[in-house]
DNA sequence: TTGTACGCGTTATCAT
DNA sequence: ATGATAACGCGTACAA
């Protein structure tokens, strides 16, 4: 298979390299003709450039990197979407890289920056607790979107933000299901140990309930497998099991995520606990998929479209100089639905 | 930002640029002393090798593409997942690449080989509409793991294939139907025009009518909106609500997959249609999700993770010329679960 | 065991 | 408007 390259093309078309690199890059001084006879050349040939030697020499390689942690999560996949087509819109080509549980997204940014030539990256998801030597290594500018907790040490000029206060949301969400009339609360909580989103919610939890003088049940906080993948039904199912198991006795359930709220809303249809009727079922993270369940599920909405438009916004105003780094939070929004109802008297 | 190459880290240490090389691709070669010398450097220096300028002379990349078309489709999430764990066994590295509606994959792929010198293409859905010239310009093997129909007019020595026969398993689904008593059995498709799964699981739908002596009532045969996603539960719901408004009646209701099931299930609780007392519902794919449902769904479970691994193993097979192309068929597996039920006297 | 020098395919600079 | 040529960062044959 002949794979020619530019010099073949300018040798079959009898003019220099340099003319049909002009004719690929839309170079504005070269006669419409010859660039014509050249592009011809190209489709006949099926002529490629070669794109590793092209940022070999670029500067500008109009492309950003979008690094995700666990791109299971259905909350990250629409996010995604999103900030490709914002991408298109600007005519910037999106790197689309998964990261390993137990990789350094840091270490992989610093690889994929270096491979490509390309201008920002934005991680999407996991966790944050990176060393400010190692950020300040990265040469783009660069957002953390939706991550855990942001810890005080590093400087916040040398990124952007956008996040969930998910501390005071869950306790929002908490809130709502002590106003139905619930006290004991079990809560459903992933990844706790860890700067996690997890473990902000469980904050939340926490906070909501010594706000209202009700004491915190450790039996009722219910942490997700390490062995299964944390935001899973699956693991959601059978967390919920083993509590049922235990008996500790529980009028509301929280999840800290839809998925694993859908997970749990089988477990207790198994144990024959009707929802809302016997149990309050809620989840986190406004997913498509908890308005189609049976009863539909009440949750808090994180804005994901917006949260995806600024992400990239940020990044690209960053990129232009426009802007120094920013950091937003977005109020997540109370989503009322058939799965909770006040406690029964 | 200094960004060391390796000449400066062969500078820093004292040696030539290949030692620093030898020392970087572990090559037999070198003096450890002299080796961890560079590697202490490396680290200092937060050296990362440029992969652009790496692959512009290297001739194995050790790297293969998948080209997801419809990275949203759960189904395509949970082979990605098994696809990676393959690849990282045999040390290989898996670009992402997903893909636009409006393009072409063939395209996409002589880019991305060009671009990285990666060993093989896995493609992931879409349609087959390919030319055999084009596919010919693909210099590198690939394999097609679960598109819709493959054309008779390019040889089978081209390339292998994955996939399980739509058609016949559609079939087999619906035959459940009507074995439950069913005649009037409402079918939600997607992208039925097209040489795609979904104008198979169609076909097979009919073969089993007919076979059956039972006549397609067209009326019964409901497309998803072009407008939306095709494989989304919105699009389920809405489809579904369109068939309840017309008042057509029928006792079953088939969709061609999970996602799309779920939204019916949704639609046809609003209406106070119970499932499956009233009506029996059917979806396609096997995915996690269909288990956690309440009812759980009576679906033609794919085996996900087998043909993703055999999907890895073919295109690794014919990269190490140890086999010529293959094409596997593989059986859905029928999973009876609580959305199906006789038809009532 | 180690270093020097060349070339991979492209773009940018400088002549022409 | 076009062509020759020097980089870009790396791997490797070959020399030492």
């Amino acid at each position: 298979m002949f794979e020619p390259t530019i010099k073949d093309i300018a040798k079959i078309c009898g003019v220099g390299v340099s003319t049909v690199s002009r004719a690929i890059n839309d170079h504005p001084d070269i006669n419409s003709e010859t660039k014509e006879k050249i592009m011809n050349a190209i489709r006949e040939y099926g002529y490629v450039p070669n794109d590793s030697a092209r940022n070999l020499k670029r500067v500008d390689a109009k492309a950003i990197a979008v690094l995700v942690k666990g791109i299971a999560n259905p909350f990250f996949t629409s996010m995604i979407t999103v900030i490709e087509q914002e991408c298109k819109k600007r005519h910037y080509a999106m790197e689309l890289s998964h990261i390993e549980a137990d990789e350094n997204e840091v270490d992989v940014a610093q690889k994929v920056v270096k491979e490509k030539r390309l201008r920002g990256i934005i991680f999407l998801g996991g966790l944050f607790s990176h060393s400010e030597e190692k950020i300040k290594k990265l040469s783009v500018p660069f957002v953390f979107s939706t991550v855990g907790s942001i810890p005080e040490n590093i400087s916040k000029k040398l990124y952007s933000s956008i996040s969930v206060d998910d501390r005071r949301e869950s306790a929002r969400m908490v809130n709502y299901l002590i106003g139905l009339g619930h006290t004991k609360i079990a809560i459903l909580v992933a990844e706790a140990q860890e700067e996690s989103v997890g473990k902000l919610r469980l904050e939340g939890y926490c906070d909501a309930l010594k706000v209202h003088g009700i004491e915190v049940n450790p039996k009722l906080i219910c942490q997700t497998k390490d062995e299964l993948s944390h935001f899973s039904m699956e693991n959601g199912y059978l967390t919920t099991k083993n509590l049922l198991e235990r008996k500790e006795k529980f009028t509301a359930l929280y999840a800290v995520s839809d998925v694993l709220a859908i997970g749990a809303r089988r477990a207790l249809y198994e144990a024959g606990l009707r929802v809302p009727e016997d149990v309050s079922l809620a989840g986190y993270d406004g997913l498509d998929m908890a308005d189609y369940t049976v009863p539909s599920l009440t949750t808090m909405r994180q804005p994901v479209e917006e949260m995806a438009k600024d992400t990239t916004r940020l990044l690209f105003d960053v990129i232009a100089k426009r802007t120094k780094h920013q950091h937003i939070t977005y109020e997540a929004e109370l989503l009322i639905r058939e799965s909770t109802a006040k406690i029964p008297e």
